[in-house]
DNA sequence: GCTCCTAACTTTACGGTGACAAGATAAAGC
DNA sequence: GCTTTATCTTGTCACCGTAAAGTTAGGAGC
């Protein structure tokens, strides 16, 4: 692809900057944070000029646009993979696993997480975005009604609630989970993996008894 | 106070820079967001050159974090004025006034909001920080304690679960509902005020229903 | 009153940032 | 081969946070 990694001498022209450059943002995003994200710093680990990035993002903020549509599509895959991994497809089943693997992903990837809800330079406009973000808000919608039995959970009052305490719940714990503030209630035999995974399973299930 | 006010000629002394500082740190959140916030900023409004805030705080990580843990005094004192503007103190209403306390003030000031729990610029050692945070927990902790009929609701496994439960909702709830994720489900005829107060109600009874 | 001390603030400077303009280069089309 | 065009570089600008050094004013001791 970059001709550099065969050759070990670097072209003028890099073959494909864009991929890189989202690559290398996201490098930066997990090690410096959003607050010591900067487009020079991507552009140096891609090997490039820092005016190069200006060819295929407008701005930033186009740049990070990008990269947060990219990781919508990685927390619908996180959650639909988890989702064909239980045997039963029971409606409280399926919702748990939804559930659970929107607090995985978060939990994997706390960077990106940020990024996707908590970032004032994101383009909310921008249609591909917004249709990756949809699409996630309506995965779970899905299963709240599936549990609900009815065909689409946002016709009633009652179910468009639910939605949003379902959804309220797992982001707010994931929130909170990457922000540290739950550590007080862990054990020390315990690793955070094993740790994590035993309270997003409760907290799923204590939700479920509401039906 | 300043004498500016007052003789309208500026001072090489100000007088309460630091109250000023924090004052203006505030508008700008506000303003610009955490992305554009800039200590030379802050500075400029406070009618001071830009080196002077050095002299207050260590640099604008420590104003940050004198401002957020403000803001958590804040917080602390919405949930406590709910509580007491409830008549029955019984235990289930009070849960639920500390829930829309919560969830009130993270609709009213989401900038700060953002601040406490998305900026890592934050010294999250800081002993001040750390101890307003751990009160805001702890009215927490204690409202679900007083539903559950226990003393501590921290020394058993399902009251440590039920604090988290509660806390990832009015959290999750207030951080989707600033990002504006929620707007689909509000009827046009509605006040945004209106609607929130509906919805944190409606929210946190629902969730009543799991006792 | 005076002097001295020190905290509060200013000025100046440095390296780094995002955005922009203009120039250099290589790849692709004819 | 020649031209066109997309891609990348260099150079510049205003702005940022931080640091060092200089300036001012308020207060303590006399």
């Amino acid at each position: 692809m970059t001709a550099e990694s065969t050759t070990g001498k670097r072209r003028y022209h890099h073959g494909d900057l864009k991929a890189a450059l989202l690559e290398a943002a996201e490098a930066v995003l997990a090690e410096k944070g959003l607050e010591g994200f900067t487009l020079r710093e991507c552009a140096r680990r891609a090997g490039v000029s820092h005016a190069a990035p200006k060819h295929h993002f407008r701005d930033v903020g186009h740049l990070l646009t990008v990269l947060a549509t990219l990781a919508f599509q990685r927390l619908n895959a996180a959650m639909g993979h988890r989702k064909s991994m239980i045997e039963s497809q029971d409606a409280r089943a399926v919702l748990q696993a939804i559930g659970e693997g929107y607090i995985a992903f978060a939990a994997d990837n706390p960077h990106l997480f940020n990024l996707m809800f908590n970032c004032a330079l994101l383009d909310n406009q921008d249609p591909e975005l917004t249709a990756e973000s949809e699409a996630a808000f309506k995965e779970l919608a899905r299963s709240v009604a599936a549990v609900r039995d009815v065909d689409d959970a946002m016709t009633d009052e009652a179910g468009r609630l639910d939605v949003v305490l379902m959804w309220s719940v797992v982001h707010g714990f994931s929130q909170l989970f990457i922000f540290g503030q739950f550590e007080i209630g862990r054990g020390e035999d315990e690793s955070r993996e094993a740790w994590l995974q035993r309270l997003s399973r409760q907290l799923m299930a204590r939700l479920l008894a509401l039906y």
